[in-house]
DNA sequence: TTAATTATTGCATATAAATGCATTTTTGCG
DNA sequence: CGCAAAAATGCATTTATATGCAATAATTAA
């Protein structure tokens, strides 16, 4: 009897804790840690509800309204009509790639576009030059087009007509092409009719010139593999040069400004040889 | 007699829980949560239609019209006669790559992050399983990937403290990814802690198998070079087949879906052996 | 310790937002 | 042209929010 009577008040005495503590664990809750609680929740459940808090806390709806305000003046979440939802991630989409003056790298390759032909085998280097080249080739040429870019071989991989291979290797995070043994492995096999390279820097004197050390080994690589070489850039890398040489003025079959072909600036490159478009 | 009518008690209010979650589940859902939901819907069908939104979400025509006006004035969709299109993108950017049902591709991914660890070797595939599993990978891990697919390639380009390994060869263009003997080779010769498998289909039976034959071996080749085998896929997956197989069930160390690992619908698979997270 | 100061909280009230309904206008289609 | 479906508009109702104010709690200075 007695024993039923004390089991009864055990039970009795759980539920007590139980209703206490739903009801008033949180009442002598710091803002700071009400925040904190805010958050978690707003994580677990992708959303918070205004009037859910105030009962959950046992506070107005008004002091979760003031929470949530501040917390959106925070940027840790946004407030919204009823309640709060996540911020959204600023999307930092790393397919995005913005490629500075545009328009001006579109009049360059469009020039060059007439050294397209059907069949060829290409190579393409990176840079941002050739990935506008890319975007902008017929769709209707079929082609052989080496890459190392990854850029420009997401661009070509939506070409109908273009049988593309990716050359592989180790990754040059910020350029977005492989580098290394591997890919001057796979280069100096290509038997290929044209290549175009971007250019970081070009003179008369140093020809062109790489900052990166790896990068101009590749694209020596691809000078060699090719029986036409073509570079584009815009007039600004004229008579600039950077630490490592990837050729002679002469081995360049061709460059490609946006400038006109008789301008004045060009005369000192006419005079070497190189063709200009 | 009373502990009858307590059970009793206790089954008719689950079952009145059940009812009325169905029927409510989206019925306190913020505006901002039914705008997002119209976004998911609107990517996964490419359209959404007015009358079967204003059903679905237990509101008025009216309602689902004037979000549509406000998501339309934001540009995030096209509003049309009956309903609602997605925006054409302006220059179809191939840069943009469309992930259906990600919401979902990140609760399966998100348990699997606890498979990784600094220093490992590690093998992805393609697919969009894994690019949102490439996006995931804490910004702080150390580790060696190879892949062979371009868009996660791009994303992992942005890792800080991944050393990314691209596997070259010929691309295959709609799914993104390099094929061939080439891309044999070099997966055949790493020596790879993990691999993580995208999978078109799985059935206890088959085992993975794969729509395309070059994919197929390629799986296989990743197989044989990892020391273990992680495969994630949502569970609509489970139970079809396709024409190439990858392997069998018990080549798979770990299957990782958006049930929960006790679902009755994985029982066949966890008795035949693998892990399921 | 006490008193003064400041911050927090809840309530009342006014304002604004969201939603559904009735009505009118527009649209697509035969 | 006419009809039915869809959309827009105005309005009423509900619900959420902002704001001033008073009560309370916490902090600081003396």
């Amino acid at each position: 009897m007695i024993l039923q009577f004390l089991r009864l008040f055990l039970i009795w005495n759980e539920i007590f804790d139980i209703f206490v503590m739903n009801f008033n664990f949180y009442k002598n809750m710091l803002k700071a840690e009400r925040h904190k609680y805010i958050m978690t929740k707003l994580i677990e459940d992708q959303k918070v509800v205004t009037t859910d808090l105030a009962l959950a806390l046992d506070l107005s709806e008004d002091t979760i309204r003031r929470d949530l305000n501040e917390l959106d003046s925070k940027k840790l979440l946004e407030k919204v009509y009823g309640g709060a939802v996540q911020v959204k991630e600023k999307s930092s989409n790393v397919f995005d790639i913005a490629i500075a003056a545009e328009e001006q790298k579109k009049q360059i390759v469009t020039k060059a576009l007439s050294l397209l032909h059907d069949d060829q085998v290409i190579i393409m280097s990176g840079g941002s030059t050739n990935l506008v080249f890319a975007k902008l080739i017929p769709a209707d040429l079929k082609a052989t087009i080496y890459t190392y870019s990854l850029p420009i071989a997401m661009q070509l991989s939506q070409h109908p007509n273009i049988d593309l291979i990716f050359i592989g290797g180790k990754m040059q995070k910020n350029a977005m092409v492989t580098i290394g043994m591997d890919v001057i492995q796979v280069v100096s096999k290509i038997k290929a009719d044209i290549c175009f390279i971007g250019a970081s820097s070009i003179s008369v004197k140093q020809g062109l010139t790489e900052v990166g050390y790896e990068i101009s080994i590749v694209k020596k690589a691809m000078i060699e593999a090719s029986d036409r070489v073509v570079s584009m850039f815009s007039s600004d890398k004229l008579n600039t040069k950077m630490p490592h040489s990837v050729c002679d003025l002469k081995q360049l079959d061709t460059i490609v400004t946006e400038l006109d072909p008789e301008d004045e600036r060009l005369d000192e490159y006419r005079k070497s040889g190189v063709f200009i478009l």
